[in-house]
DNA sequence: CGTGACGACGTGCATTTGCACATTAGCCGA
DNA sequence: TCGGCTAATGTGCAAATGCACGTCGTCACG
């Protein structure tokens, strides 16, 4: 520890220097010491976190990790957010920060942004800056689930974002689910369902989630989409996670089940096609679910957490 | 304000030269940069409050009157800097630092922070260390003025502040000044402005400054909100300061003049009921305003220099 | 199409800074 | 009192930095 009195010239040093903007000869002249004794002191100053600097990142990130990302899958860019905070609800609210302002950045005006629901997504979309304004049309990419579960309300939340950001939505009129592969056909070919579709597959950007297929807490079974028993087969068969509502191997190829071809929305490999899919994830759990993305090439910028970035390139 | 892509440039680069130790002709050869170039970004970097060079001053405190202060006034806790410094700047530097600390150690995970904006809660707030973190909503207590003064800004800073403590940003959506006391009704019975206020009434705690009414240097002249004769003209009746925008008598009673009823924002009742009302405030000549809000009971915690607070007991 | 204003950028040089090394002061035991 | 040790201080120089000035590109306006 350090003296008081010693604390007190520290910081006075430091004060002219860093604050006053003096030179260490003048303070050596103010203070009648010899400038090496500045300069010294100015050490000792930070040395002893007397003065400390400081850099405000927008967020904190980790650096490291993102480059090895990058490399290892050949993304346009990847965010990991260094983890400090302990509670996960803060953790996904800085994370969706995060996304939120690397969206601000590269939405422009005129173009298009292709949204996909989730719990994810909605937090991103809320942390969009208030007096941010963009003119973009923002493209709902799958079906409308019936029930009013609020962060799936996918029509609702495209309005909202739409209205948000000043630019127009274009709705998918269309179930999210159709009763067989056939009916979903039929759907699909409607004039207005193929005319969003079409929308979504030149859509500049895609924003979406990635869920693991976990029975307890998994998109599909609180949406009654499947229940817990089909996606634990799903995963012992080797199923790893779904984007979009399609669920895909760890390769991140299609995995044959009966349910994607039901699902009325932008499928894996026109996400693949997109020229940027922004995907926002978080939690060691979904590890695999994103190694299955990123292997599979549907995503171009990846948003995450360190501790979640670190796993998923232990697995990769 | 300043780009995200800029932002993190800038962060890059003084990560690169202050953390990494790197000269500048490194980074200008690892970015692909001319030498000039980084340095300009630095120098902008250091504007811009990208990079922040705080220097931690040894606190001496004037234990025994502060302990006079908290007996006289009844206060939960009285903070008095021993002001060695003669420079007023540095003085306040130091307040704001002492004030920052305290609140550091008072902020709870899940509480509510009432901010009225003022040069010295600017201060305050900037002295707030950046590693800091607590899960706080931090709530816009007074209305915006519509001009940029910016240390005014007061969402601006709301949400600047918010995001510095890892919490929410809660606005007041509504002009600081009606044209009238009938019109500033109409604006607080509005939903939105009637719900952040209820908000501001439940806070845990509200950071404020006091104002003297000096026609020189108040912030009721530099803002617009009223002019040089008019607060010459209450001082001459009796009030002696205000607080968010409020003007009081020396007793501390809401003074009876046409503006307190214009300002859209939380009142002098409104605080005195807080649990935890906290006054940053510094200068011999704001010692008749300080002791009107002692007396008036609007404040528990009080935070000023030695000086100040030997002329405040001066006047009890 | 020209022109002029303006901002971004880089060159060259004076100033400032960092550092290795030399020097001095202070301290302690013999 | 002296030698020997350590820590603090100062000298000289090479590296790093800051800055004035000139150039280039861009945009608006005539």
């Amino acid at each position: 520890m350090i003296s008081a009195a010693r604390h007190e010239l520290l910081a006075k040093v430091a004060a002219m220097y860093y604050e006053g903007e003096m030179t260490q000869g003048d303070i050596a002249a103010a203070l009648d010491l010899s400038r090496v004794k500045i300069h010294r002191l100015l050490k000792e100053a930070r040395d002893a976190q007397v003065v400390r600097i400081l850099i405000d990142w927008p967020l904190k990130r980790a650096l490291e990790l993102e480059a090895k990302l990058v490399e290892r899958f050949g993304l346009e860019r990847a965010l990991a957010l260094q983890s400090g905070a302990t509670d996960p609800a803060l953790l996904r609210r800085q994370i969706a920060q995060l996304a939120a302002r690397y969206l601000e950045g590269v939405l422009v005006d005129g173009g298009s942004l292709a949204i996909c629901f989730g719990s994810t997504t909605y937090e991103v979309i809320s942390a969009i800056r208030p007096d941010y304004q963009a003119d973009v049309k923002v493209l709902q990419a799958t079906g409308s689930l019936s029930q009013a579960l609020k962060e799936f309300d996918s029509s609702a939340l495209t309005r909202q974002l739409a209205q948000k950001l000043g630019g127009d939505a274009r709705y998918l009129s269309s179930p999210l689910l159709a009763d067989n592969a056939e009916a979903a056909a039929v759907i699909r070919e409607q004039a207005l369902v193929r005319q969003a579709l079409k929308r979504v597959r030149r859509a500049d950007i895609a924003l979406i989630g990635i869920g693991d297929l976990d029975p307890a807490t998994s998109v599909f079974v609180r949406a009654g989409v499947a229940d817990g028993a089909q996606l634990r087969s799903f995963r012992e068969r080797g199923a790893v996670g779904d984007m979009a509502w399609q669920i895909y191997d760890r390769a991140g190829r299609p995995f044959p089940c009966e349910l994607n071809p039901r699902i009325i929305g932008v499928t894996l490999d026109e996400l693949r096609a997109l020229p940027r899919t922004v995907a926002v994830a978080l939690g060691v759990n979904k590890a695999a679910a994103i190694a299955g993305a990123l292997r599979g090439g549907m995503i171009n910028v990846l948003c995450t957490d360190e501790t979640t970035a670190a796993c998923v390139l232990e697995l990769a």
